[in-house]
DNA sequence: AGCGGCGATGTAAGCGCTTACAGTGTGCTG
DNA sequence: CAGCACACTGTAAGCGCTTACATCGCCGCT
């Protein structure tokens, strides 16, 4: 590998020089286009590592992730990156750490690699992790509701989105609505869980639940569960699209229609929702900007000034109103 | 942030001994036990920026997608993750580059920051993009078919995927296929599009072809577009699932039965799949293995007789016959 | 007692870069 | 024509670390 050495050498001047001409400092012309021609000539390609070591800067954010399904961790991915590659930042990630412990050993190992980091971590308490994540690391969490307020937060109003969709199932007229819950650690599935249960509290309403995990078979369980008793509900509400689906397919499978003798819904909004048949009710969540708007919040930190922070870093879900919660009455299906 | 001085102060140490202790070199226990205090006690942590100026190594890979869809994207990148944490590697993750240039930038900028990269680019033929790999950088393509073999690959086999799915097809009676196609410029469309090609000049079968672009959209618009036309085919075969979850809201829409009317057929199996009303016939693709597999190749190049290169770097995906192409009398469907 | 060998430690160089500081030449002004 | 500002360039220090090499005891051996 070349080094500044051999491109000052090559084009006859200092070091200095080839490093002013690749930080954009006060060169003559003359000289920038001497270096310019020997670095190419070179390949050479500063080293970032001798130049973090100096500006004690690495230009690089940590992304810290669950293990996830696939479309939210893509997403979130996705509205990160946009932001970061548009400053010219890179983006280290690390998934798969549904415990403390991993997820420490992770932070640390951060260290020094990242200039800040953003941790999304529904399954574990903030609280809990804070005193994990190495002081002098700049940190925003995503979606892990309720630190003690020493990180920044980019909030998802799970409870909000809960509750628009228990007001549309009640006033669809639904009376007898069964919950599909998430896992018991999951902060997301509880505070969704939460905004159904105080919907619920504010109206005649009868709510039950059955236990769920987010993925596409606990939601078909679910469903086989459901048709083993006698009464079905009115509604069964999916804590996500995930679950929807898969009890769906347990309810499509022995024959129960639906919108017409069970309404259902789901949360997530996930692409596909929309293509199925019925097409599905549900919690439309802007994961994308989750992401974006957590790396403001991050930027806010790392370069004070450089913007102003974003005012408002809770995100409210909307509902998206389709087929499969409709009054049976209502639309042309199959 | 404490460096190898303070602690070795604390210590009573020098550097080299400090050092060594965080490189687990032969150092004494009583030694490694002041070290270690004083280290905790003053939240050392090893510079890393310094560390690699040294070693020559990031313990980083990078990893460099396209824009893609969810599944895949996140599938693909769990598959490394997995890996490269249990060998103490970190990732550098960039995607969205669907074009050449965007791509040879962020390579260069990963220059001198990962140890070696894993390139997927459905988009851009490999040949065209290695000029670009700077040449010290090791790489592993994925699923990149056909480059001037610079570099180490690791495929899936499209066409062989899609050869099965028409077999398959053809098995069932079908005789009449249209095919959904993927984006023009795609290399795993073109390859699962030669495959069908393939399968159907060695059969009296009839196939055509509708445009897609690998979304869910897409198929639905392909969906309507065949119902435009007076005859139906006897079965379609969208060259991925989102595609063919777009197509069945067609038909469903309008009422054709599937299978009944017409079988339908996917390519991914992405894991709702199966929860689809009817379920979905597709080709199984081991996206996580694609990744492992591939952060196996590299390992071998960067770490020389760690463990023996993989022999096989063709991963060949699996038929999955579900409902939604059995032959109408054969299964009970609603 | 003296010596080779060995394990633990220290010293110092240097990885490739940025940047403070000093120096050089140019074009002014007085 | 001396002197000075100014724009550019070079010299050298040092970022925090690893590691070759030298050093130093210490053990067991002859």
């Amino acid at each position: 590998m070349a080094t500044v050495y051999d491109v000052a050498e090559k084009a006859g001047v200092s070091i200095a020089t080839v490093s002013r001409v690749f930080n954009n400092n006060t060169v003559s012309q003359s000289a920038r286009e001497k270096v310019t021609a020997a670095a190419r000539s070179l390949g050479y390609t500063p080293n970032l590592a001798a130049r973090s070591l100096m500006t004690k800067r690495t230009d690089t954010i940590g992304v810290v992730l669950p293990d996830m399904h696939g479309e939210f961790f893509s997403e979130l991915v996705r509205g990160i990156d946009a932001g970061a590659r548009r400053l010219g930042l890179h983006m280290l990630v690390s998934c798969s750490h549904d415990e403390l412990n991993e997820m420490a050993a992770v932070l640390s190992a951060m260290q020094g690699r990242v200039d800040g980091v953003i941790i999304m971590s529904p399954l574990i308490a903030i609280d809990a992790l804070e005193p994990h994540i190495p002081p002098p690391l700049p940190a925003v969490i995503v979606n892990g509701s309720g630190g003690r307020g020493l990180y920044p937060e980019v909030n998802l109003d799970n409870r909000a989105g809960a509750r628009q969709m228990m007001a549309h199932l009640l006033a669809e007229g639904h009376r007898d609505i069964c919950i599909v819950s998430g896992p018991s650690d999951n902060l997301d599935a509880e505070q969704r869980q939460l905004g159904c249960v105080e919907a619920a509290d504010h109206s005649d309403c009868r709510l039950r639940t059955l236990a769920g995990a987010f993925t596409e078979a606990s939601g078909y369980a679910a469903g086989v569960e459901l048709l083993a008793h006698n009464a079905l509900p009115d509604a069964v509400f999916a804590l996500n699209d995930a679950m929807a689906i898969g009890c769906l397919c347990a309810l499509a499978e022995r024959g129960i229609a639906v919108p017409g003798q069970i309404a259902l819904a789901g949360f997530d909004d996930i692409p596909l929702a929309q293509y199925l048949r019925p097409s599905l009710t549900t919690v439309h969540v802007p994961i994308a900007d989750l992401g974006s708007r957590s790396l403001q919040r991050l930027l806010a930190i790392l370069r004070p000034g450089a913007g102003a922070a974003t005012a408002c870093d809770v995100l409210v879900p909307e509902l998206v109103i389709r087929d499969s919660s409709r009054r049976a009455c209502d639309s042309a299906l199959r």
